[in-house]
DNA sequence: CCAAACAATGCACTTCCATTGCAGGTTTAT
DNA sequence: ATAAACCTGCAATGGAAGTGCATTGTTTGG
């Protein structure tokens, strides 16, 4: 729908992003999914487009704080969109990743901050990255 | 010494790893580490033996709860030694890791717990893995 | 003690994912 | 209109993980 291309060409121009038609289709794709996803899944939803392309708008996003980056252990990278107003970067948006081990998705459990840790004497903090593993809401009601 | 050697030997069978003279060796290397190891860390540690029976000892040292895996966010596998009496798999045993930006180092702070994590409703929770990162300690002195 | 059975090792090869270089094509600013 | 900056597509590279198979080493049962 219009309104809905308007606001994510609205995001990208925020950020300093060109909106090509490339990465407002990529864009929309992750604004669709819930879960995060691999460069493998949008290549996967894109056969006609580049994967160096989708890569390179991938790292563009991450740059520009579109999207942030999820290691949750499966061995390659995922990616999920940056909550409005979210500064993935600073201590103060660090939540929870949640791992699910039957449907192996992984999703953004943005209501569920990290806690604060102490760290022994002389260590420093900047970030922090916590992924939960178990099952999730869905696959436990199966 | 040989003290040392048959202590460590001694943990190998405990853990029904034969302890031939290969883990002894990597055994022992990542005994006088105080780090986390990439596979290629003990590959340039032992460079007269072959890549794949080091990537095959890690893989049987971590099957046996000897070493535990880390994912640190640099993107490759690094492992570590299990404390004594430790259990990497059970919940009771989540520590955190501290990846420094400045030496890349990667620690296990097993001082530190993870604490007690409220999911949201439905999500069940098997392991959690928390990855600080910042400045150590020591790159702190400096 | 010897042979069969099993486990560990070494080598070659494959696969998967991430990343880069370069040559067009497109957009933007002057 | 034109140059500069940026984006895209294609080809190629690199690094790490993993597999198959033959060989060697170790254990165990007779």
């Amino acid at each position: 729908m219009r309104i809905n291309y308007e606001s994510n060409r609205k995001i990208l121009e925020e950020k300093q992003v060109r909106p090509t038609a490339m990465r407002m289709l990529i864009f929309k794709f992750l604004a669709q999914k819930q879960m995060a996803v691999t460069l493998a899944d949008i290549e996967t939803a894109f056969e006609k487009s580049e994967r160096t392309t989708i890569y390179r708008t991938i790292k563009t996003f991450e740059e520009s704080g579109i999207v942030h980056l999820i290691e949750d252990g499966s061995g390659v990278a995922k990616y999920a969109l940056c909550e409005a107003g979210c500064n993935c970067e600073l201590d103060s948006d660090l939540h929870l990743h949640f791992h699910c081990e039957t449907c192996k998705e992984t999703q953004c459990l943005t209501e569920t901050k990290i806690p604060h840790i102490n760290l022994p004497p002389g260590f420093t903090a900047t970030d922090a990255s916590l992924v939960v593993k178990g099952t999730c809401d869905k696959c436990n009601k199966k």
